[in-house]
DNA sequence: AAACAGACCGAAAAGCTTTTCGTCACTGTA
DNA sequence: TACAGTGACGAAAAGCTTTTCGGTCTGTTT
């Protein structure tokens, strides 16, 4: 067949071949697709059919570099297990709307040198702007004031305060943790964490006793038992607590993981879980918080709306609404079974 | 002071602001970053330094505008926990190596329309190639045989044998679970599996069968136990199967969730790990198999091998070197104490 | 009939880089 | 002296889209 769709053989097809097959100039062409008036009708539907024809989709590049924005963000992170970076670029994804703005991901696993290789690239590429998600909730190093497009940080906050950070409130997240305990019935409250080098062991810790001081109420054992991030030191923590305090009625544990050891003990010493003693766990992570026996309460830090407003303080930094200093988030309970005898 | 950084406010350096500060053409000014001949060494010199002064950064959509490559690859994946993605993402960063290529993550969250809308914006953006990340081991719709770049699938395979897929192989991990457990002298091995409408499930199961019959040795329990991919079937089936064949001394469990609960029955029914008996998990998940007590062997499915390979096809087919059907990795047993009386 | 308004369309520039090819000056040679 | 050859550099095009501005054509008004 004789056919005027030049348009050579794998490269897709441009603007400039929509125009030849639809018998317009490319101006025309252009401006049917963007729904600009000054298009009559019949024209525009001709360049609609030659561009559904030919699968015509306007190259992002060209039109990039003519806007000089290029709807793509980076997002920077060095959380080697996406626990933390996946919930955020959801967050962000849905703020940003879907297929109006994409997302470069990159992983500098926490090798500074890598991840400033990846900001080259990033700004390199002409993103609008770069989320960087910390790999803990401690404060990390800026990556400095003169970048030509805005920043946010998100879940570990900059040291620069000149920066935007968007963090979860840690205090509170303590704090709402006592305060569950307490309206579920519980008086003698402990605390098993993590490290205490770990702003997040510390915050959370800090939020557990200023809610207790509040209420009037101890800290069982007598002081917030610091440890390591896992199911290990949650068991060996719990036996050490129930030996030293065993009017102990709930355990706040400064995430799930430590949490799930914490019931794991609690088990082998024949406690029974809600009856005798609650557990609350921190990070809402489904899949050790769902699969506990029972299902564990947590408080959930909210990381898919940290991630959304990040994308929308982005967008309002583009616009030239910039802000500074950080921004906290609260968190908010899950409760299931281990404080609450549902089923 | 007067200056001839005519470079305006904010906008970031041009080439066309080097080569104005360096007192040369554009096309030498490219010349000489670009380390072509053709350049007197001072020239070079003298451009570099003006670079360098005004942090210019070539402009990557220019560039890919012109090349017809953009250093660009779509990720795409519906896998909500990033559980696959992140590590499939790692080992293709590694291979495309640092900074040469950036990655988009596209979530499409199990939705057909949200996975057709990113792969038009991906398209649009001129992507150099697609990697789709399946959300299961089972066989996904195709994403067509008409896309202008080359596409992988990795973990789970495309429905069409035309597309390239790269797959670990689920009947030989199964059938090296069975032969690790033997190795370290078990002989009355039974399996506790997920749902076997999975593929995972069915041919984990096939090569575990496969490889007692191999052995010559029986499947204790006379059948696969299929049900879900939780820890709750991990401990109900445990007990079921300790009532019905109480002289089993191993247990393959279908996934490392599955083996959790496993050890967590086990324990409740006083049973020594591994003394009296042994377990094995599948997916070698780090927060699930190095906090069991005691730590949890597992099968590695070598999700950052599988990135790796499928970004080097990707290149392949890049340069035209196009290939078909499924390519197969080989797990890889990663030996920890429920299998083996280490520490 | 002449001038005008309005609707529709096209030419061209801008955005930034790479590459090709032409230009220029200079050196060495016939 | 004239010429070819060479080394260094610049002009310009290509890659694709959007937008502005000017042009054409039809129909209307005086």
């Amino acid at each position: 067949m004789s056919t005027d769709e030049t348009q050579a053989r794998g490269r897709s097809a441009t603007l400039s071949d929509v125009a030849k097959a639809a018998g317009v100039s490319i101006a025309t062409a252009s401006k049917a697709l963007n729904g600009r008036d000054q298009v009559r009708a019949e024209t525009r539907d001709r360049v609609l059919r030659a561009a559904e024809r030919l699968a015509f989709s306007p190259n992002a590049l060209a039109k990039g570099l003519l806007a000089g924005r290029t709807g793509t963000v980076g997002l920077l992170t060095s959380d080697l297990e996406g626990r933390f970076s996946i919930p955020i670029l959801m967050g962000a994804e849905d703020a940003f709307g879907a297929g109006k703005v994409s997302v470069f991901l990159c992983d500098a696993r926490g090798d500074a040198i890598r991840e400033q290789h990846h900001v080259q690239a990033l700004l390199s590429r002409r993103v609008d702007g770069l989320i960087v998600v910390g790999s803990s909730t401690d404060a990390r190093s800026s990556l400095g004031r003169d970048l030509p497009v805005p920043v946010v940080y998100v879940y570990g906050p900059s040291e620069d305060p000149e920066d935007l950070s968007i963090v979860t409130d840690n205090v509170d997240a303590g704090r709402q943790a006592v305060e569950h305990l307490v309206a579920t019935g519980r008086q003698r409250i402990a605390h098993i964490t993590g490290d205490a080098s770990y702003a997040a062991a510390k915050d959370r810790a800090a939020g557990v006793t200023a809610a207790l001081a509040d209420l009037g109420l101890p800290l069982v054992g007598d002081r917030v038992m610091f440890g390591s991030w896992n199911e290990a030191w949650g068991r060996g923590a719990t036996r050490l607590l129930l030996e030293r305090a065993p009017e102990v009625d709930a355990i706040v544990a400064g995430s799930d993981q430590i949490a799930r050891g914490v019931l794991d003990a609690l088990h082998e010493l024949g406690r029974e879980i809600p009856r005798d003693i609650a557990v609350i766990g921190f990070d809402n992570w489904a899949i050790l918080a769902t699969n506990s026996r029972p299902q564990l309460t947590s408080v959930d830090l909210r990381l898919e709306e940290l991630g959304r407003l990040a994308a929308q303080r982005l967008f309002e930094a583009m616009d030239g609404d910039v802000r500074h200093g950080v921004e906290s988030l609260q968190s908010r309970v899950v409760t299931r079974g281990t404080t609450t005898p549902s089923n």
